[in-house]
RNA sequence: GGGCUUGUAGAUCAGUGGUAGAUCGCCGCCUUCGCAAGGCGGAGGCCACGGGUUCGAAUCCCGUCAAGUCCA
C-alpha cells in the first residue's frame, strides 16, 4: 500500500480538499465537500447523473473527443494520431487495451524516446473480458477510446508530475460545468503488465469518468515495495499514465439511461426500427425502467449476481412484474448488444485483422458469431455487413469506407460459413439426440462439452434442437467454465538469457559486399564462442539465418559454424576442431564470409519483401505479414488472407514480383529515428515485428518499405528470378507461400522439369500430353478394374458346378475341400460364398497361401464355424485367420503346406 | 502456440480388422393422358495421400495434405 504521503498533493491542500475515509469500503479520498461520507464509487454511492446530467452541455462523441484534445493540447501537449486495435507491435497482447499500451513496452521502459512529451491522445480500445454484460448493465462497451494525457519524466528531465495532472483533470471537469462539490478524488494502488503506482479514481454521480495513474514502480525479485502480494521497487523514469473514458464522458454529458443511448442514439433507434422494437425514451413510464434497471446494475458485479435476481429486485424497485420487465428490456439488451458489437467489428476489420481461428482473428470470429446470434434472436435478417457499413460510415476513417469491399466479403463470407458449422451442428445434435432418446437418458454434460468445444455447437442451440426432438440435456449454469475446467493450462517457461555487456560493431550494414576484415577478439563466451570488437558476419535474425564463414590467425584457419546476436555483442561459434590451439582475448584475426551462403540469403530476403508487396497488390490492402524464415535455397511467407489463394493469384504474384526483378530498383537501407520512421511510413513498416531500440533501419524495395535488420542485396536485379513453389494454409486467415530466389529458382524450376519428364517418359508422351494421357490412363484402369470384378465373379460360377461335382457328404452335409491353383482371395471368397449358398461347407485354398472357408444352412444349424475351420487350417500355414460363422478367410507365409492345411481343416468340419 | 474432431458414392452419413453399405439425388423400365407419388432394376467408390503392422487394413500405428472447432 502507499503512505498519505504519496497522495497529499499541495493541489488538494490549496484547493481545500480533505482526506476522508469510506465509511462504507474503507478505501480513502479527497473531496472539496465536508458533508460527504462515501468515496463516491459504487456500490458505496450509487448513480445520480442518470436523468441529471454531470456536465452543463449535451456532448456528441466527436465534439468530446476534440474538446479533450484541444484542451490538452492548448496546455502543451502534443496531440498524437491513434494506434491501430490490434496491437501488432506488442507479442503479448492481441488488441490495444488501453492507452499506454501503445508506448509499451519499449517507451515505457525507456529504451525509445516517446514521440512527443508530454502528449494526449484518444486510443481505440477493445476489451472482451466483460462480453456479457454488453448491453445489459448500461455501462459495459467492448469498443471503448480511452482518451490520455501521457507525460514520461526521467531523473534528468521531468515534465510534470501527480499535482499538475490532477490540477488538469479537475480543470477539464469544471470547465465542462461539474459541480465542484461533486466530484471524489478515490486512492486506490494500482498494478499490471509488471509495473505498478499510486493512483487515483475520480468519481462523480457514482461514476468512474477517469483513472489517474502515477506509474512509478516495475516488479522485481525481492523489491522493497509490496504492491497486492508483488515486490517492486522504484525506476529511474516515472510515467504519468491518465485513462478518460470518451464514451463516459458523452454518456455523463447526457444523464441517459444507458451508454448506448448516449453515444450511438441514432444507430440504436435503426436497429431498434429494423428489428421492430418500440424504443421511446421520451415514454417517462419506459425510460424510468432503464434508468432503475441501470441504475441497479451500476451497483453489481454481474459475474457474481444472477440475472434473474437482479430483474426480481428491480421490478421489485418500480413495482412492475418481473416478466414485464424482462419483456421490456430483454428486446433492447439484444440491440444495445448488436450496435456494440458491431462497432467493435468496424474496429477490428477496419484495422485489418482477418478472422481466424487462432490469434486476434478468432476474437474477431467470436465478436462475429456472438452479433449472429443476436441479431438471430432479434429477428434481424439483413446481412451483418450492412450493420457494420452503418457503423462504418459514421467514423471518420475514409480508408475503411473504400476498404468496405474486402470488409463485407469478409464478413459475408464469415456469416455463411457459421451458417454451415450450425447446420452440421444441427445434424450431429439430432444424431445424438436420437441415440440417448432411445436409451431414454437425457444427454450428458460431457457429450454437450464436446459439441461445444470440438464443434463450435452453443449449449444453448443445441439444447434447442434437442428439445424439439423430445431429448433432455444436462446443462449447468456453470457451463462455460466447467468447459475451461477440462483444459490444462500449459504454462511456457522462457529463460530469457540476460544479454552480454559491450558491443560488436556491425559491418555488413555499410559493406554489404565486403567479405574479408579484421578484427580483435573482445571475450571468449562460457560455451567458447568468440566475441569479435566488429563484425561481417550476419547473426541469425528476422528469419534469416546466420552467415558461415572463417576466422583465421597466424594461418590456423576456424571455421564459424554459428553466429548469434546477444544484446549488443555477436558470438560466433567455432567448430571443433583438434590440435588447433584455442583463439584468446586480444588476439586480432581476420574474418571471411561465405559470400555464396550470404549472398543466397540476401537475394530470398530481398525476394520476400517483392512477393510480400506483389500479394499486396494482387490480393488486397488486408494482406500483412504473419511471419517467415529464409534458407538457401528457399523462403517462405506467412501473410494474412482471408480465402484460399488460387492458382491464378499465385502466378499474377509470381509476375509481379519478378518484374520488380526486371526493373532492377535499388534497394534502399537507412537507419532513421523510430518515431520519425513511424511518422514518415506508419505502423506498415512493422511487417516483421517490432524491433528495439531508438535506430530503426528502413528497407526500401520499390514500393515496399519495411523496418528490418537483415542483409539484403543491393539492387533487385541481383536476385535473377523469383519461382513461387507453393502456397499452403498454416492456419484460417493465413496462407504460406513458398518460394525460391536466384540461382536455387532456377534449381528448383529444373527439379520440377525432371519431375515432369520422369512421368511423360513412364508413360511414352510429350510432356504435354502428360495431363491427358494420365487422365486416360487412370479411366482405363478404372474401366479394367470392374473388368477383372466381373470376370471373376462368371469364373467363380463357371467352377461352381465342377465344385460340386466333388463334393463328397459325410454325416448328411455336402463338403468340398479343394486347391484353386494361384487364385487369388477375391476369386476364393466368390467361389466359397456360391458353394455356401448350394448348402455345402467349403475350404478352399490356393497355392499363393490364402484359404477360404463358407458354410452354407445345414452346416450352420450344426454349430458349425467356417471362422473356426480358418483358423484350424491356417495355422498350417504359419498364420492365422478369421471371420464370421458362415464366411471366413485366412492365409500363412508357408504356402508349401497347403495340403496339410486342407486336411486339418477338413478335420475341423466335424464339429 | 496448444487442445479436440473429421476426410468413405454427386449430397448427408453408417461401417472401427474378415466379399464396401444406407438414405437422398441421377439413369432406365413398369404404372399414368401427363405430372407427382409408388414399384422394379441400374450406373456411380485409388474408403484424401504416402509408409508401417498383419495371412488380411476403409478400420490399428506413423507421417503428409485438406477441413472444422475450442482456448491462450
Amino acid at each position: 500500500m502507499f503512505s498519505e504521503d504519496e497522495y497529499r498533493l499541495d493541489f488538494f491542500v490549496d484547493e481545500g480538499f480533505q482526506r476522508k475515509k469510506c465509511e462504507k469500503c474503507g478505501k480513502f479520498f479527497w473531496t472539496r465537500n465536508g458533508e460527504r461520507k462515501t468515496c463516491g464509487d459504487p456500490p458505496c454511492d450509487p448513480y445520480t447523473f442518470i436523468g441529471s446530467p454531470i456536465f452543463k452541455r449535451k456532448h456528441t462523441i466527436d465534439e468530446m473527443r476534440e474538446h479533450y484534445l484541444n484542451f490538452f493540447e492548448s496546455r502543451g501537449h502534443a496531440r498524437i494520431k491513434r494506434y491501430p486495435v490490434v496491437a501488432r507491435w506488442r507479442d503479448d497482447i492481441y488488441l490495444t487495451i488501453a492507452s499506454i499500451a501503445d508506448f509499451q513496452p519499449f517507451v515505457t521502459s525507456g529504451q525509445v524516446p516517446p514521440p512527443a512529451n508530454p502528449l494526449t491522445i484518444s486510443q481505440p480500445c477493445i476489451r472482451l473480458d466483460d462480453l456479457d454484460s454488453v448491453g445489459r448493465s448500461g455501462r459495459h462497451l467492448t469498443t471503448f477510446e480511452m482518451m490520455a494525457h501521457h507525460v514520461f519524466n526521467t531523473r534528468e528531465k521531468e515534465h510534470y508530475w501527480k499535482d499538475r495532472t490532477v490540477a488538469l483533470c479537475d480543470e477539464l471537469l469544471l470547465g465542462l460545468g461539474m459541480d465542484p462539490l461533486a466530484v471524489t478524488y478515490k486512492e486506490n494502488p494500482w498494478a499490471g503488465g509488471g509495473n505498478a503506482g499510486p493512483s487515483v479514481e475520480v468519481m462523480i454521480g457514482g461514476l468512474e469518468l477517469a483513472t489517474l495513474v502515477f506509474m512509478d514502480l516495475k516488479a522485481v525479485p525481492n523489491g522493497s515495495i509490496q504492491i497486492k502480494g508483488e515486490a517492486y521497487e522504484k525506476m529511474n523514469n516515472y510515467i504519468v499514465d491518465t485513462g478518460y473514458g470518451l464514451e463516459r464522458f458523452v454518456w455523463a454529458s447526457t444523464g441517459s439511461p444507458t451508454i448506448y443511448d448516449a453515444i450511438f442514439p441514432d444507430l440504436v433507434r435503426r436497429v431498434a426500427d429494423l428489428a421492430g422494437v418500440e424504443h421511446n425514451l421520451k415514454d417517462a413510464e419506459y425510460a424510468e425502467i432503464f434508468a432503475q434497471n441501470a441504475r441497479l446494475a451500476g451497483m453489481v458485479d454481474l459475474d457474481e449476481y444472477s440475472m434473474e435476481d437482479l430483474r426480481k429486485k428491480i421490478a421489485g424497485n418500480i413495482g412492475i412484474s418481473p416478466e414485464k420487465l424482462s419483456k421490456t428490456i430483454e428486446p433492447m439488451e439484444r440491440i444495445y448488444a448488436v450496435v456494440d458489437h458491431t462497432r467493435c467489428l468496424a474496429y477490428m476489420l477496419g484495422d485489418g485483422i482477418i478472422p481466424s481461428n487462432v490469434k486476434a482473428g478468432y476474437l474477431s470470429r467470436l465478436v462475429i458469431r456472438r452479433t449472429l446470434r443476436l441479431m438471430k434472436e432479434l429477428d434481424l435478417t439483413m446481412p451483418l455487413a450492412e450493420l457494420v457499413q452503418m457503423q462504418i460510415q459514421r467514423l471518420d476513417y475514409p480508408d475503411w469506407q473504400e476498404r468496405f469491399v474486402t470488409i463485407k466479403e469478409i464478413l459475408d463470407q464469415e456469416e455463411q460459413k457459421y451458417a454451415e458449422t450450425l447446420e452440421k451442428g444441427k445434424r450431429l445434435v439430432r444424431k445424438t439426440a436420437e441415440s440417448y432418446l432411445q436409451k431414454k437418458l437425457p444427454i450428458p454434460l460431457e457429450e454437450m462439452i464436446s459439441l461445444y468445444d470440438t464443434h463450435g455447437i452453443p449449449p444453448e442451440i443445441a439444447r434447442e434442437s434437442a428439445e424439439e426432438l423430445g431429448a433432455a440435456v444436462v446443462l449447468p449454469d456453470n457451463f462455460y467454465s466447467l468447459v475451461a475446467k477440462k483444459r490444462i493450462r500449459a504454462e511456457k517457461e522462457e529463460a530469457a538469457a540476460a544479454p552480454r555487456p559491450g558491443k560488436t560493431e556491425l559491418l555488413f550494414y555499410g559493406h554489404p559486399n565486403d567479405w574479408v576484415f579484421s578484427a580483435q577478439v573482445l571475450d571468449i563466451a562460457e560455451d567458447g564462442s568468440v566475441i569479435l570488437d566488429r563484425t561481417l558476419l550476419y547473426p541469425e535474425g528476422g528469419g534469416q539465418p546466420c552467415d558461415h564463414g572463417t576466422l583465421e590467425k597466424d594461418g590456423q584457419v576456424y571455421s564459424v559454424v554459428d553466429v548469434q546476436k546477444s544484446g549488443e555483442v555477436v558470438l560466433h561459434k567455432l567448430a571443433r576442431a583438434a590440435g588447433l590451439p584455442e583463439l584468446q582475448k586480444g588476439d586480432w584475426v581476420d574474418g571471411k564470409v561465405d559470400m555464396r551462403r550470404r549472398m543466397a540469403h540476401a537475394r530470398h530476403h530481398t525476394a520476400t519483401h517483392l512477393v510480400h508487396d506483389s500479394a499486396k497488390r494482387v490480393l488486397g490492402k488486408h494482406v500483412w505479414q504473419a511471419g517467415a524464415q529464409k534458407s538457401e535455397d528457399r523462403a517462405r511467407l506467412d501473410i494474412s488472407h482471408y480465402k484460399r489463394i488460387t492458382d491464378g493469384e499465385l502466378k499474377a504474384i509470381e509476375l509481379e514480383a519478378n518484374r520488380r526483378v526486371m526493373e532492377m530498383q535499388p534497394v534502399d537501407t537507412q537507419f532513421l529515428p523510430r518515431t520519425e520512421a513511424e511518422k514518415l511510413f506508419g505502423f506498415e513498416l512493422y511487417q516483421g515485428g517490432v524491433p528495439p531500440g531508438d535506430q530503426i533501419r528502413v528497407v526500401r524495395v520499390g514500393s515496399d518499405i519495411e523496418a528490418c535488420a537483415g542483409t539484403h542485396v543491393t539492387n533487385t536485379g541481383m536476385i535473377g528470378a523469383i519461382k513461387i513453389l507453393r502456397s499452403e494454409r498454416i492456419q484460417d486467415g493465413v496462407e504460406r507461400i513458398e518460394f525460391a530466389a536466384g540461382e536455387a529458382a532456377v534449381r528448383a524450376g529444373q527439379e520440377r522439369d525432371d519431375l515432369l519428364s520422369g512421368a511423360a517418359d513412364v508413360l511414352r508422351v510429350p510432356a504435354e500430353q502428360l495431363a491427358k494421357t494420365a487422365s486416360r490412363f487412370f479411366e482405363e484402369w478404372k474401366g479394367q478394374q470392374k473388368e477383372i470384378e466381373r470376370l471373376k465373379e462368371d469364373l467363380a460360377k463357371a467352377r461352381l458346378k465342377t465344385l460340386i461335382a466333388e463334393a463328397e457328404t459325410v454325416d448328411g452335409l455336402r463338403i468340398v475341400v479343394q486347391k484353386m491353383g494361384n487364385a487369388d482371395i477375391d476369386e476364393l471368397l466368390k467361389a466359397a460364398a456360391l458353394l455356401a449358398e448350394q448348402d455345402c461347407i467349403a475350404l478352399l485354398g490356393s497355392e499363393t497361401g490364402k484359404l477360404v472357408s463358407a458354410v452354407g444352412q445345414s452346416g450352420l444349424a450344426k454349430g458349425i464355424k467356417a471362422g473356426s475351420i480358418i483358423r484350424v487350417a491356417a495355422r498350417a500355414l504359419g498364420g492365422g485367420g478369421g471371420g464370421r460363422p458362415e464366411l471366413a478367410q485366412g492365409g500363412g507365409p508357408n504356402a508349401g503346406k497347403l495340403d496339410e492345411a486342407l486336411k486339418a481343416g477338413r478335420e475341423a468340419m466335424r464339429g
